[in-house]
DNA sequence: AGCACGCCGACT
DNA sequence: GTCGGCGTGCTC
């Protein structure tokens, strides 16, 4: 008998170990496991009491009776029911990625395994009820529900007229109370529950539905017109059809997905198609999405090829590291626009001239269209690009061709580490210190540790490259631990920016008694780059119209109802509100940046009662108007989370902005990073002060990285570039370093100041966070979590090696989010095996005590604290 | 007795 | 996570 170690995929902290199954021996008609089950295989296994539960998990290990645990006796392993895809397989390295990434974030193997394939990969379970065919049952229910007019009957003789009904159509079919009918039933074993696979590898979700005909003639099939049923020779009415056509009638023409429709509105796909072969309506799938880098495959490269002879140092610099074949890490730091993108270009052909694969990591593809494009021109089809605009059967075809072998580059996001490469020879983290690498949802993995052990398993080469790198990495680089590659200068002559510090001190807050956006300097500056048919960058750290709206008699701000935060003021938000605030009424909508609640912002204040309630601070809202009507001749793009929610308006955006059809790009973050527009010749900061003052201790290093990266957006091409910094704080050091794009300078200052103070890259953070809906009870799970590592660590102490320096309990800085209350503790520690085995019995101990009520996290070296 | 609800412990 | 078992407490 074979047996195989399986991890649950869905199952809590303290429970997650591996589980024996015995593989079912083949049998001759055909209804085996289907296919061969090994390592890396995803399984269906029976797991817990349920008669007929089962859960899906991933095989560690293959065993023989043997090598089973000493403990555990071979009667009580279950079979293993199925396997879930043949196709969709984990290699070895993969797997153990999914060990490392367990170990160190602290999250259950099949969290990790869940990350490293693709979603989509596996097949959907779902639950299904079927008759029981048992005599006993039968005549149970004959005797108990049948002669009666009852829930139990009607759900029961349904079921048995169709055969098997899933557990979510149910009350949508028989009503409410169905499904407790149906439970009941289950108990006393006249149905049975089981668990399926879904037959197809999700396609759902990406379908749209779209009418085809005039609504006239949509209401007049609805209502039975002979003439309009004659027009489009359509003759069965059945009920689902009808009540498709209603709901098609109320899009009136929009889309509606595939999703929406069967589940929310519980209209059987089969209807769809029968509507769809009469030409009532369409079916759009997902796939037909046009694909903005297909244009940029079409383009020649624009490339020369030739390197500079700075650049072709780096190149032969990071060439001799490769060539060893070894695992490698380089540090490839360049000042804004010295043509990294080049560098790294030219070691992809090496590498991949050398019959193996890359791995290209950038922040947020969305932002970086042009310098993917840039990618996908030159490699065509031996690329495949993962963003976040795919849909799940897309990102499962770029799986594929990496697996099969048919490409040699993937580029993408985060997640994107995970490509399945057997011949893997680099991996690139561009703009390697951006905190997107590093995922907020479980598992809080960074992609730069992911890399780094992807590389060393491989013998392959890890090249991280930024203008303002991470202290940790240039830390590093300076230890020798990567090897540091420099470009000083820009490429082709191009000179950095002319930076002004523009004192606000001096400018007057406007008759409404906010903060104007715009001071005299770079109101000026931005006459003259209008005057001269330039464009310009203005970048604002805060979306929305005004910062928060507060009570002018009491100060207290209006907080958001489920959330600690003050809400922040927009003014047009989805078109919904008006321009201006008229006597004593304030205007827009409030909406909390944390849980997105939106409420009418109101006459009094809630607090104290009083009329008085004011707007405070801006946002790129405010900062937009303030452009358009002080320029009425100037056309401004406004880019932040709210004017990006479309699957493409990154690029519409920026598009527009390249056409030269707006003279201003004005928005958030989103506007600071890897965008070579030649005709921008000035950039604003609005507010650079709010950058510096963070409750973080990575503030400065954060704020001088922005102002670096959007100061180099200016004088890219031809044309001199200036950057004009707002501030209160002219003198301040980071502003004026980051000015000069001095990041060696700044560094250095710094990294004594972290050294002194003990922050990383001196130590780990260590973010314990608990979180519940009942405030008691997060303060008492936070006490005992406290209580218990103190006793751990103290000279006693099972753990009184460890060095560790705790902070907290103490409330989280947004105390109460969605209703949620927050405690956290901060802990100074080394991750090594040590502390990670403390913190992971400690993890294993709450989570079992915890319960439900409270949640426990642990998050090492979070992006933000 | 019959059952709803909540808590606890087990899961190979 | 999800289930069954068991106790409590309520109602018919």
């Amino acid at each position: 008998m074979e047996y195989v170690a399986v991890r649950i995929l869905d199952i809590p902290y303290h429970v997650d170990k591996p589980y024996a199954y015995y593989l079912p021996p083949q049998t001759n008609d055909g209804d085996g496991l289907g296919g061969t089950v090994g390592i890396g295989s995803f399984v269906m296994v029976p797991f817990g009491g349920g008669a007929n539960r089962r859960v899906m998990g991933i095989v560690t290990k293959c065993m023989t009776e043997e090598t089973l645990p000493h403990d555990l006796d071979p009667k009580r392993c279950k079979p293993v029911s199925k396997l879930v895809s043949a196709e969709f397989v984990l290699s070895d390295e993969l797997m153990s990625l999914c060990q490392f990434i367990a170990e160190n974030t602290f999250c259950t193997f099949g969290d990790a395994a869940k990350t490293v394939i693709p979603a989509g990969a596996l097949k959907r379970m779902y639950e299904q009820y079927e008759v029981s065919h048992d005599a006993d049952a039968e005549r149970l229910y004959l005797e108990k529900y049948a002669p009666y007019e009852c829930m139990e009957r009607t759900v029961y003789e349904g079921i048995r007229r169709a055969k098997s009904v899933r557990r979510e159509k149910l009350e949508g079919k028989f009503g409410t109370g169905s499904t407790a009918a149906a439970e009941s039933m289950v108990k006393k074993g006249i149905l049975v529950r089981r668990t399926r696979l879904s037959g197809s590898e999700n396609s759902a979700s990406s379908e749209f539905i779209r009418s085809l005909l005039p609504q006239e003639d949509l209401l007049g099939l609805i209502e039975n017109n002979s003439l309009i049923r004659e027009k489009y020779h359509y003759r069965r009415r059945s009920e689902v059809c009808i009540s498709l056509m209603k709901r098609l009638y109320e899009q009136e023409g929009d889309e509606i997905s595939r999703t929406e429709l069967t589940g929310e509105y519980n209209i059987p796909w089969k209807a769809v198609t029968e509507l769809e072969k009469s030409g009532i309506l369409a079916v759009r799938h997902q796939t037909e999405y046009r694909n903005p880098y297909a244009a940029a495959a079409q383009l020649a490269p624009k490339d020369d090829n030739i390197l500079s002879p700075a650049q072709e140092e780096a190149r032969r610099q990071l060439s001799s590291l490769y060539e060893t074949h070894t695992a490698k890490a380089a540090l490839l730091y360049g000042v804004t626009g010295s043509g990294k993108t080049r560098v790294i270009k030219a070691m992809m052909d090496e590498v991949i001239a050398d019959g193996r694969q890359v791995i290209m990591l950038v922040p947020e593809i969305s932002l970086t269209p042009q310098s993917v494009s840039v990618f996908c021109s030159y490699y065509g089809d031996r690329v495949a690009v993962l963003h976040s605009g795919l849909s799940a059967g897309e990102r499962l075809d770029v799986w594929r061709r990496a697996k099969r072998g048919d490409v040699d580059l993937v580029i993408g996001t985060r997640s994107a580490v995970f490509a399945p490469f057997d011949r893997l020879g680099m991996i690139v983290i561009d703009e390697e210190q951006e905190h997107t690498y590093k995922s907020d949802i479980t598992p809080k993995y960074h992609a730069r540790d992911a890399a780094r052990f992807r590389c060393a398993k491989n013998d392959a080469l890890l090249l991280l490259a930024s203008a303002t790198p991470s202290f940790e990495s240039f830390y590093k680089a300076e230890k020798g631990i990567y090897t540091l590659v420099r470009l000083t200068e820009r490429y082709g002559g191009a000179k950095l920016p002319e930076v002004v510090m523009a004192d606000m001190h001096e400018v007057s807050v406007d008759n409404s008694n906010s903060e104007t956006p715009l001071g005299p300097v770079l109101s000026d500056a931005i006459r003259e780059t209008k005057e001269k048919n330039e464009q310009a960058i203005l970048f604002i750290n805060r979306r929305g119209y005004n910062k928060y709206i507060a009570c002018l008699s009491c100060r207290e701000p209006i907080m958001c109802p489920h959330c600690s935060v003050p809400m922040t003021l927009h003014q047009r938000y989805r078109g919904g509100a008006a321009e201006t605030f008229e006597d004593g009424t304030i205007t827009g909508v409030l909406i909390c940046h944390y849980c997105g609640e939106r409420v009418t912002p109101p006459m009094t204040c809630p607090a104290c009662g009083a009329p008085h309630l004011h707007a405070f601070g801006y946002g790129t809202e405010r900062a937009e108007r303030d452009v358009e009507t002080r320029f009425p001749d100037i056309c401004t793009v406004r880019m932040d989370m709210d004017t990006t929610q479309g699957k493409f308006a990154h690029e519409e955006i920026l598009e527009k902005f390249r056409n030269r059809e707006a003279d201003i790009l004005l928005g958030t973050q989103m506007v600071t990073k890897g965008h070579d527009f030649p005709r921008v010749t000035l950039v604003g900061v609005l507010a650079a002060d709010a950058l510096l003052y963070q409750d973080d201790y990575r503030a400065a290093e954060k704020a001088f990285s922005l102002i670096t990266q959007v100061i180099g957006r200016a004088g890219r091409g031809a044309l001199a570039g200036r950057a004009i910094i707002q501030t209160y704080n002219p003198q301040n050091e980071v502003l004026q370093l980051a000015a000069k794009q001095d990041f060696e300078t700044f560094y250095r200052g710094a990294i004594r100041m972290r050294e002194a103070m003990v922050f990383p890259p001196f130590c780990d953070m260590v973010l314990i966070s608990f979180s519940s809906a009942e405030e008691t009870e997060v303060m008492a799970a936070a006490g005992k979590f406290s209580r218990r590592l103190s006793a751990l660590t103290a000279p006693d102490g099972e753990f009184s090696d460890v060095p560790i320096v705790v902070f907290g309990p103490f409330e989280a800085q947004i105390y109460k989010l969605n209703e949620r209350y927050r405690m956290r503790m901060i802990l100074k520690c080394r991750t090594n095996r040590r502390t990670r085995t403390l913190l992971e019995s400690l993890m294993r101990e709450f989570s079992a005590v915890c319960g439900n009520r409270v949640s426990i996290g642990i998050d090492v070296n979070p992006s933000n604290l």
